[in-house]
DNA sequence: GTCTATATGCAGATAGAC
DNA sequence: GTCTATCTGCATATAGAC
């Protein structure tokens, strides 16, 4: 794979400086050309690499939903409805932690939601699938806002640069206590 | 006022449309042209009420960011620190209620402090005021991480689009509940 | 107060040279 | 794989008629 590692490593870079600028101005409020200025490069340049804006947006957001989605069928398999919501958070937080500003971009950026919705990623079954584990069957009011305000809470803050600075650790334990407070969910052991 | 009544209902028709349009595509994702033809005027006759995009983007969230403003004021001036937060918590939800969309909107679209930034709205200090009061002295990392997940939480659980069948009252009280959880306060009765 | 018409610039996107 | 050059369209914004 040596052959192809300049490809790679322009596609990588170029996909971490879309992330990167997309979480600060917005999918919509981010241009090609600021893309292709942060990178050295030409539109042109970054054309040879995505046909289209969307498909990069597309390639920015892909990885963390194909995890969350891995994540969601994992904690399906669960018996306990318990069990299910904290294998859920866990992966989640996790998720959240390593990728840090990517789950903020597409729980919150309505040019995420837009860029995807044409060749149908599934992040609607996604969300869907882990709000309906998380809420557990029959959920009042109070549960599902709760289960709402646990995901959008848990995504932002994770991704919020007021927090950079805490260690995957440290910001870890914080947003799974976020989660168990929010959900009922005891302390793992005391 | 009778004689400026035309004026003030385009003039609020118009903060209305952009508001929707602001909350579905993004500020950056919504053109005049959406705006306009949504209110089935001309870009012009929106041009005759703000001079660019970024005052209307302003009149939309400024008469939010004033009541924020005076609701931080407010909880400042309690002298316990419990309580403090009490009146923090309690106004922020009731604003989020109040204003769904709009809270949502500036709490995570940047197009919005782009907008503000450059006339400064004193968007930052409100943000900053409302932290401190809610993670109080001397906070350790759990605490912090847990104020910005509930101001979070809050503000897009308030303004998701899945809760809005949810009546007010039944809103108010299960955010209320998310805040207390998460910044450890008791229930108000029992 | 709303219109038509228009200026200007930058967006996304393509062709083809090197 | 990256470039220059260019196209098309829509963005914000303005001037001035009605």
């Amino acid at each position: 794979m040596a052959a192809v590692a300049g490809h790679e490593d322009t596609r990588t870079r170029l996909l971490a400086t879309a992330l990167r600028l997309f979480t600060a101005h917005g999918v919509e409020g981010t241009s090609l050309q600021m893309i292709a200025d942060e990178l050295g490069v030409t539109k042109a340049a970054v054309y040879y690499h995505f046909k289209t804006k969307d498909e990069i947006t597309e390639a920015v957001v892909e990885p963390g939903l194909r995890e969350l989605e891995s994540i969601v069928g994992e904690a399906e398999r669960e018996r306990r409805p318990g069990a299910r919501i904290d294998h859920m958070l866990a992966g989640f937080v996790d998720l959240v932690v390593r990728h840090r500003a990517l789950v903020a971009l597409f729980s919150s950026d309505p040019g995420v939601a837009r860029a995807l919705e044409k060749h149908f990623f599934g992040k609607e079954s996604c969300m869907v699938g882990m709000m309906t584990i998380l809420t557990g069957p029959d959920p009042d009011p109070a549960r599902v806002v709760a289960a709402h305000a646990a995901v959008a809470g848990i995504a932002l803050a994770g991704g919020s640069p007021d927090l950079a600075h805490y260690d995957d650790d440290t910001l870890r334990e914080s947003l799974l206590e976020v989660g168990r407070k929010l959900l009922g969910r005891p302390r793992r052991r005391g």
